[in-house]
DNA sequence: CTAAAACATGAACCTAACTTTAGGTCAAGA
DNA sequence: TCTTGACCTAAAGTTAGGTTCATGTTTTAG
């Protein structure tokens, strides 16, 4: 068992960000002693999977359903397989959006670094989608589809 | 030339949308006639701009910053290539971090997967990381690494 | 036994990025 | 002429996810 103050080093979180998960539901089996919380597996656990779907995008509301869940047994599972697997479709598109966010950062990159070597050409408008690179043009068409 | 309301509908953005990001000077070339905003060829490209940027996770004052540079003309060239080398790099992290986050979702939906084959085991802590199939180690490996 | 460190609470505060509201201007069509 | 629709502004409101504050209790080390 762990103290509030032993769980924030271990994952590196503020005390009060521990207890504002807390009053938010999201250790649902936490116990205490003369009010002192108890963090034990269940809960190191429950960290894991919050900061899993916190990076996936989930709200806390959410997440408190989830650990809701948790505490139900086996009855849940199929909601819970469903959660997750809904988890996984938005984190691959979220990470198809960035992969055409990164196109479109290359292009910059190479842009600037062309106009740097030129020492020309100015402004927002001045990129012309003709006759780039063929390298380039594949950047320029990803971060535009 | 735009309207407000016709790059709303371009954009997909609402137009008290557009209104905030003049407000907050990201469109430091936009013009009027009688207060009324002109769009230009200028300001539908800072917007592609600046959807890219938020995509990558800059603030709007940085991007205020970086709009404010490209008014001030070549002399800010490297400044801006360093803002674009830096969010490529930003996206790059986050990509990796969204990939091990999706290794943990795809584990987790093989686990209620056994779980509800099996019709066992509940909660939060029964899954010992002895014995997994090769592929799911694989996947738990990278997503507590 | 006592002082400091670590824990607790409720309530107020904070920030970013918008959105909504209330009130006003202005051009075009019936 | 009137009224409808698209535009304008400043200011207040909203939401998520915390953080800070004031105050009080419990644990621990000397």
């Amino acid at each position: 068992m762990y103290t509030i103050g032993q769980v924030s080093e271990m994952f590196d979180l503020p005390i009060s960000t521990l207890r504002y998960y807390d009053k938010e539901g999201l250790f649902p089996a936490m116990e205490r002693k003369n009010g002192i919380r108890k963090f034990g597996e269940t809960e190191l656990e429950a960290l894991r999977v919050i900061e899993c779907l916190k990076a996936s995008g989930l709200e806390i509301k959410d997440i408190k359903r989830f650990m809701q869940w948790c505490t139900e047994g086996p009855e849940t599972y199929a909601q819970r397989k469903e959660l997750f697997e809904c988890r996984r479709e938005a984190v691959q598109e979220e990470m198809a959006r960035l992969q055409k966010t990164l196109a479109m950062l290359e292009f910059k990159c190479w842009y600037y670094d062309t106009a740097i070597a030129d020492g020309s050409e100015d402004g927002l408008q001045s990129m012309m989608p003709d006759k780039l690179p063929s390298n380039v043009q594949k950047l320029y068409d990803l971060a535009h589809s």
